[in-house]
DNA sequence: CCGAATTTGTTCGTATGTATC
DNA sequence: AGATACATACGAACAAATTCG
């Protein structure tokens, strides 16, 4: 037996709104998915109105209540907000643009987009480098590397999570200089390296593990973008390699095409 | 009379693999999406085996069932596959990498990479331009703009959904050229456009919606990377405004930084 | 080749959550 | 608000295929 079974045929009106029983996901859960993407077109008036309740229950093909349900959990998240009378409202907070570019600095990223920005270091150690690692720092495998878990937040919520290595005979007190000056830039500045490049990004996208559930303050299901960063020396040698993690739904990447290589 | 055993919820088992119940989202649902991630890490040895279900069960701190049916899913959408008496293994599939520069082009973002590629033009139409599009192109609102949905497949899979706008006015035959040759870049050049650059990327993850799912093959859950180009003549006019939808578990983007702008 | 251990596949039953009417 | 049906989850078996000593 299948427990992913084939279910009867959805009423003509689920299938319209595009909502399926039994995948896995509760149809109030499908809908609060459906509005948050519908707040990106025209679903909201103006004014951040959204249409009554009977008629969204309409258009998606379900039951008042069921509408209700996912206005609920939108509502918790701080995305939207009911009053009596009145209807529902979207509590409009934009999206946080970091810039991609060679000349990438993670603590420029979001500048002037958040009234405060703070960096935290979570976690740090000592460690042979992996083979990932080893190769793109130009390293032996097994060769010692200096590992900096830091946590990025503006205005209080997290928007970023990253991992980096760094070799530990080049900069053996990263961990040091990073505490005092709380930047990758600086520290690396302090330690003789006055500039650096971007030399390739990698993006993905994959859910949230449970790290980044309870790092980046996410809800199970929740999407994170993973850039894969290799920073380089004017000479060309590897510096910095490292993971990031960005909520996807409070920050969106850039690039800069045309004056990426400036 | 009858003892009806009460079960108690091991909710210190299911916090510590990261679910959580009542989110409207299903146990087995999140647990598919949490083998999809360990995937990425050792949760399969060399051979490409998974851990028995009895002992994921035990680790995720569910029942065996709630396994299986996570199983069953992925068994589903291609990413593992069962035997009885031998065990769950991985169906590996090497990840598209699609470049992303100053020079894309989308013809040959996969080049290399796949024996067999194809384009195919799903929809088209004439329509006033959006105030986003507008915006983008550098038109006014209400402009009509050629709007173009095309579908890229590699090996049969179905790797990019594609919606591109162009003005009416400055490329009127740009469907029926796309039609001929397949291909943006070529389509361009018929229109007199024998070079352009890439602009501006932005890059965004969200959930896939119905429209995603049924075009490209993907299971409910799935996560789409969403690009927003600009791509400008020589002169900086823009030409081309585009978003493109990518199979997060099947293509990955790389921006060459330094090379970017070449 | 045999038989035991391992692992996936199947079928009961029961309880609880979700959605409709 | 209550009745009904479907969906999710747990528990305890047992069956079938594979592996291995």
């Amino acid at each position: 037996m299948t427990l992913v079974k084939e279910w009867k045929l959805p009423k003509e009106d689920l299938q319209r709104a595009g909502l399926q029983r039994g995948v896995g996901v509760a149809l109030w859960r499908q809908i609060a998915d459906g509005i948050r993407a519908g707040l990106a077109n025209d679903l909201a008036d103006e004014t951040g109105r959204l249409p009554p309740e009977s008629e969204l229950a309409l258009s998606f093909g379900v039951n008042r209540h069921t509408v209700r349900a996912a206005i609920s959990a939108l509502a918790h998240e701080g995305v939207l907000h009911s009053v009596q009378g009145r209807g529902t409202f979207v509590r409009r907070r934009k999206r946080l643009v970091y810039p991609i570019g060679a000349r990438t600095r993670f603590s420029a990223g979001f500048d002037g987009q958040a009234r405060d920005r703070q960096s935290e270091l979570l976690d740090h150690g000592q460690e042979p480098a992996s083979s990932q690692v080893a190769e793109a720092l130009g390293l032996g495998t097994g060769e010692d590397v200096l590992r900096l878990e830091t946590l990025g937040k503006a205005d209080g919520m997290p928007i970023s999570r990253a991992t980096s290595w760094f070799s530990a005979t080049r900069f053996p007190t990263i961990v040091e200089t990073y505490r005092e000056t709380k930047s990758i830039t600086a520290s690396l500045a302090l330690l003789g390296v006055n500039d650096y490049l971007r030399a390739s990004t990698g993006v993905e996208a994959r859910h949230a593990d449970e790290a980044d559930t309870n790092e980046l303050q996410l809800s199970p299901g929740a999407i994170v973008l993973v850039t894969r960063a290799l920073n380089v020396d004017p000479d060309g040698a590897p510096i910095q390699f490292s993971f990031t993690r960005f909520p996807a739904d409070r920050v969106e990447l850039v690039i800069d095409t045309m004056r990426a290589g400036e």
